[in-house]
DNA sequence: TCTAGCTCTGTTTTT
DNA sequence: CAGAGCTAGA
């Protein structure tokens, strides 16, 4: 236990306490892993079985790591056989043995989130929606209130729900959550929020179940508490109730995921909700110098709503944070590529490209870095965007599999019922779908049978549908490794010719991802083989293919900097940091701009950025921005008015020739811009104020001419108004952006 | 039924 | 600017 002693006093207190209910307030850097890790090595070297030991991390990289890591402390076996992994993967793995008590098939599939979007907006279709309800919105609602463990029966009986829902203008989405949730069970899938939610309700209806793995799991630790929602407290609150050894490790100051569901009072409340609980802090960060560390803290001290600490560092002083700004975002880019040379440069050997981040709010800004640093020859790899089972080619093939374990999977049925094209065409499908809906079948069903479900197709169509059905169910039959099964698909179901007269890079580029995910598979075969020397299903590999994310994978090829959004690199170090586009409407982004929560949280999101730097952190916003298809003028940013100037160095604009200041601070305040929108005064066209309108007034429209308000909303952060055009006709159109003049 | 190309619209973060 | 949706023409 040699670790021990390589703890500093508190991590060693937390390390060691195991007789009741522990919260951990970790601060960034703080060693937070390195607790946890040696407490699951704590805990099996004083005779705790691995079997025992539940471990809920964020992601499964952040799982995987520390895996390794107990590996090294103890034994490769004592590890893998933890139960280690994400919430959404951990509780997938119970409700998969447990599925027929909920009356779920074993291999239910997972929808992703375009699975649900899509069911969803059919849904919308069919109702005669369309017009006012978008899916994206709806799978928002639906998501909100599943993580908030209200189900589409009580979703009706909740005042709180229905009357946001009236504000919104949407009174119909509790009938479109019913729908929904009936589609997801005749279809035998769960969404995402699905594997937290009907996890609550197997442990509440089935106290027996709940018993069995409260009573296996004697010691429960979670990671990123902060980020836990309801449903996840209520899981876990569940488990630990019996025995109460309990330990979260969090920290409140980067709560970042209120958007998912994240409940930050389940950290602030830790020690009501277990009254007997001990509490660690971790204030002392081994990660950055002391600079970077006091100007993170004199930023979140302007958050009200959070647990006091006193975070230090007792690393050299190191550089000020600087700060830069661009004329432009293309601008911004230049100076960031041009300080990451100079500092590469400086440094001789010293920094490698891997030593570098650039960090953004909004996964858009990458375009234009990326522009920056081809021009400069700078390797990078880019985090987000689509990862690899969100591509197209991926995603069909992938259906094809779905539909050989659960054929009444719905969505990849429509996905690939026609893909490669066989003649079944919008109109059948949907003749398909119907009498699948109003017979309260799947879809499959109805192709299996087609007759008896009143429709009428031609012979033709009979035996389009009917070779396509047989496909399937010889697909089903096969009982060969699951990588060859998929190879097969691609080579019968006519995908390999859609590649055959392939020119374009792209089309070599799709060829190759298919070819990619048969070697996947292949290697999870080879791997099951070897670990537990067992013969994976289809349904194994689909279930841990719709958890992955594009965090989990080790992009270790060369030495390249990262590029990613803020969220993504939480948990995350480097030792040079940029955190670019400081601009007001964007970091703050402008969803959040009049709530005061909302812009706590987006406070916080800036502290997780600043924290991942280790050496240097360079801050840099543009004064103008191409977005939404046209240039905008920005601000700087207000949380650079929060940040305490002693700690951040000039502003340079060297570019441009602009003077600099010795005050950061007041260079900022020195290229305020005057605001944003242009006021549509003086019979020009601008932007107007919700507020200057109402239904009836005439206003005029840049392109679309005259027209008369209808109807003004202020529903989701952007303010939008319904206007009937003389010529163009009726228009939603959302205020920040429409340039209108009135009268 | 399919596809190419046009028009229109709306932008956060993601397990 | 890019993705969705629509239209025309095959």
């Amino acid at each position: 236990m040699e670790y021990l002693n390589e703890l500093n006093e508190s991590q060693r207190e937390a390390v060691l306490y195991i007789a009741g209910p522990s919260l951990v307030i970790a601060g960034a850097g703080s060693g937070k892993t390195k607790v946890l890790t040696c407490k699951v090595a704590y805990l099996l070297s004083q005779g705790w079985s691995p079997h025992g030991i539940l471990a809920l991390t964020f992601t499964n990289k952040a799982a995987r790591e520390m895996k390794t890591r107990i590996a090294a402390l103890t034994t490769a076996e004592q590890a893998s056989n933890l139960w280690m992994g994400t919430f959404h993967s951990i509780f997938s793995r119970i409700l998969r043995r447990e599925a027929k008590l909920i009356n779920y098939p074993t291999d239910f599939t997972i929808y992703d989130s375009d699975d649900s979007r899509s069911l969803i907006k059919s849904i919308i279709k069919e109702m005669g929606l369309e017009e006012s309800y978008r899916p994206g919105m709806v799978h928002g609602r639906i998501s909100h209130a599943k993580n908030a463990l209200i189900t589409a029966q009580s979703y009706p009986q909740t005042p709180a729900l229905m009357a946001h829902d009236d504000a919104c203008k949407t009174p119909m989405v509790f009938e479109i959550y019913d729908r929904y949730q009936k589609r997801c069970t005749q279809a035998g899938a769960m969404d995402f929020d699905d594997l937290l939610l009907q996890t609550n309700i197997l442990f509440r209806d089935h106290p027996d179940a709940l018993d069995r793995y409260a009573s296996r799991f004697n010691y429960i630790l979670v990671d990123e508490y902060q980020d836990t929602n309801s449903a996840q407290y209520l899981i876990i609150k569940r488990l630990a109730q019996k025995h109460q050894r309990l330990c979260v490790v969090g920290d409140d100051a980067q709560s970042i995921y209120s958007f998912r569901g994240a409940n930050i009072d389940n950290i602030l409340q830790f020690r009501h909700q277990y009254p007997d609980c001990r509490i660690f802090k971790l204030e002392r960060n081994y990660r950055s110098t002391q600079n970077i560390v006091n100007a993170a803290n004199s930023l979140i001290a302007k958050n009200d709503n959070q647990i006091r600490k006193t975070i230090y560092s007792e690393k050299e002083k190191g550089a000020r944070i600087s700060l830069f700004a661009g004329y432009s975002d293309h601008e911004e880019a230049y100076i960031i590529a041009s300080k990451i040379v100079e500092l590469r440069m400086n440094r001789g050997d010293r920094y490698t490209y891997n030593d570098f981040a650039i960090l953004y709010r909004t996964n858009a800004q990458s375009r234009v870095l990326e522009e920056a640093l081809r021009k400069r020859n700078i390797p990078y790899r880019i985090y987000g965007g689509l990862s690899f089972y969100q591509r197209k080619e991926v995603k069909d093939v992938m259906a094809y599999l779905r539909l050989i374990v659960n054929p009444d999977d719905e969505e990849a049925l429509k996905r690939v019922i026609n893909y490669p094209a066989r003649g079944i065409g919008e109109g059948t499908l949907g003749k398909i779908l119907n009498a699948a809906h109003s017979a309260e079948v799947s879809a499959w069903q109805v192709i299996a049978n087609p007759n008896s479900y009143g429709l009428s197709f031609n012979a033709g169509i009979l035996k389009k549908i009917g070779s396509f059905h047989n496909f399937i169910a010889s697909l089903i039959q096969r009982t060969d490794p699951i990588d060859e099964v998929a190879a097969a698909i691609v080579r019968e179901s006519g995908i390999a010719a859609e590649f055959i007269n392939d020119k374009s890079i792209e089309n070599l580029s799709r060829k190759a991802n298919i070819e990619e995910l048969i070697k996947g598979i292949a290697e999870f075969v080879l791997q099951a083989n070897e670990e537990q020397d067992s013969q994976p299903t289809l349904a194994d590999f689909l279930a841990e293919a719709a958890l992955y994310t594009e965090q989990d994978s080790d992009k270790a090829d060369g030495e390249r900097i990262t590029l990613m959004t803020v969220h993504a690199a939480k948990g995350l170090e480097f030792r040079n940091v940029v955190v670019s586009g400081l601009e007001d409407d964007l970091f703050p982004s402008s969803m959040s701009q009049d709530n005061p929560r909302a812009i706590e949280e987006e406070r916080r999101l800036f502290y997780v950025a600043i924290t991942r730097a280790e050496e240097n952190c360079i801050i840099t916003y543009a004064k103008s921005r191409f977005r939404h298809g046209r240039t905008t003028t920005g601000r700087p940013s207000r949380f650079l008015f929060d940040l305490d100037p002693s700690f951040i160095d000039t502003v340079e604009t060297e570019f441009a020739g602009a003077p600099k200041h010795a005050n950061a601070i007041a260079a900022a305040v020195d290229v305020r811009q005057p605001p944003i929108s242009k006021p549509a005064h003086d019979g020009e066209y601008g932007i107007v104020s919700p507020r200057d309108l109402s239904p009836g007034m005439a206003v005029m429209h840049e392109r679309f001419g005259a027209g008369t308000v209808q109807e003004i909303s202020l529903e989701g952060g952007s303010a939008s108004a319904i206007i009937d055009f003389d010529t163009a006709g009726r228009k939603r159109l959302i205020l920040k952006y429409a340039y209108l003049k009135i009268g």
